[in-house]
DNA sequence: ACGAATTTGTCAATAGTTGCACAAATCGCA
DNA sequence: TGCGATTTGTGCAACTATTGACAAATTCGT
């Protein structure tokens, strides 16, 4: 059974399967069952089974899945079987910590270039062998180099002014860490990262 | 037509609908609309006066919601009508740009302490005025002051382990960073923020 | 070689979510 | 005052997502 259009939701799990296939991997395991992963994760088989047939057959009745095949194929699904540049724009404290993260390489993503608004910023070191640009070239840059991907990381009240550029210099997918509803055009996918809201969502349960 | 068991879903897109009213306010604004906070949020107006039913009638026919009122409300059914205290454990990058967010104490947290295990770190200052403590002081610490919320930025291979040490603690609230699923026992409520796996979510729209 | 034990992929059933549409309430203005 | 314009809260219908259950395929031990 291939794809008609999956939806949204099964697409949001499968980094969360591909993540655990990767530790799987890394622990020298050859063989999974939907019922491990299922396990591991708090999902149940039924579904693991089923977001996967959205996309082909990948495991083998009586035995399960090979962790390597099923890795392989679900970087190709989520086209991370290649590197992403990916453009930062913001280089406060959450700017810095995500320039220096060490996690995106292994899982297709590369940090090219880091922007910034604040001329004593502009031209310092960040990350491993970047430097701050000026955030008034963007567009230029954006445009020139072809990236698609941003992270936007500046205060809320200029989240939606810097969304704007980015997407008229043709990016296409933003993960958004202000705290704001950036509106884009349809074809500019966003994804939101918020952790006071995420904690108001703990909260409610908090008596 | 208040509480029988409101969705989960419900209760995540609260947070959002109080941030949203929290700028109109700033912007000295009384006055609202499911109409008009659905447009700024991307929602269907249908789905945010269904969603604020759950709780009760905030709303006036004709005129919309006040914004001062409503917003007083979602705090207390979010719990953050209060100042919550939030354990950090982890200081590296992302810990020292957790510690230092202005963003937590207008949503109602604060972080009150932080612990990472490297003794090049403990005792050095982090955030506006806290000190990095010992993280095998975690547990006693998490004990005597009664915190209920604990936020995770260690690395992958050892967010298990302090996770079982902050459950073991009586911590009832996780947010996590590390990219990786916890297991906690039922009653402690856990959200996860992976960023490697939403800028892979949005990879999959990219050709 | 055979039977017991696994495990997949999928169909059908259940459960949950969203959107439509409208009565009822309110407002603003002539 | 009275009428048209708004806007809520909700019943209902449409849609979407999850779970249960099982035939078919495979493995493993005897």
């Amino acid at each position: 059974m291939a794809d008609k259009a999956v939806p949204d939701i099964v697409v949001g799990r499968l980094p969360i399967y591909l993540r655990a296939l990767t530790y799987l991997k890394a622990d020298n395991r050859e063989i999974t069952s939907s019922q491990e992963l299922g396990d591991r994760l708090g999902i149940s088989s039924a579904q693991i089974r089923k977001d996967l047939s959205h996309f082909g057959e990948f495991g083998k009745q009586g035995t399960g899945y090979d962790i390597a095949h099923l890795e392989r194929n679900l970087k190709a699904i989520l086209h991370v079987d290649r590197m992403w540049d990916v453009v930062l724009v913001g280089a406060g404290d959450l700017g810095h910590a995500l320039a220096a993260y060490r996690g995106f390489a292994g899982r297709g993503f590369r940090i090219a270039a880091v922007f910034d608004k604040d001329p004593a910023k502009i031209g310092k070191p960040i990350g491993n062998d970047l430097v701050i640009e000026d955030v008034a070239t963007l567009a230029d840059r954006v445009r020139e180099q072809g990236w698609q991907i941003a992270i936007i990381a500046v205060p809320a009240d200029q989240a939606q002014l810097v969304a704007n550029t980015l997407v008229q210099a043709g990016i296409r997918a933003i993960l958004n860490y202000a705290p704001i509803t950036l509106m884009c055009p349809s074809g500019v996918r966003v994804e939101q990262i918020d952790p006071a809201a995420h904690l108001q969502h703990l909260t409610y349960y908090l008596g």
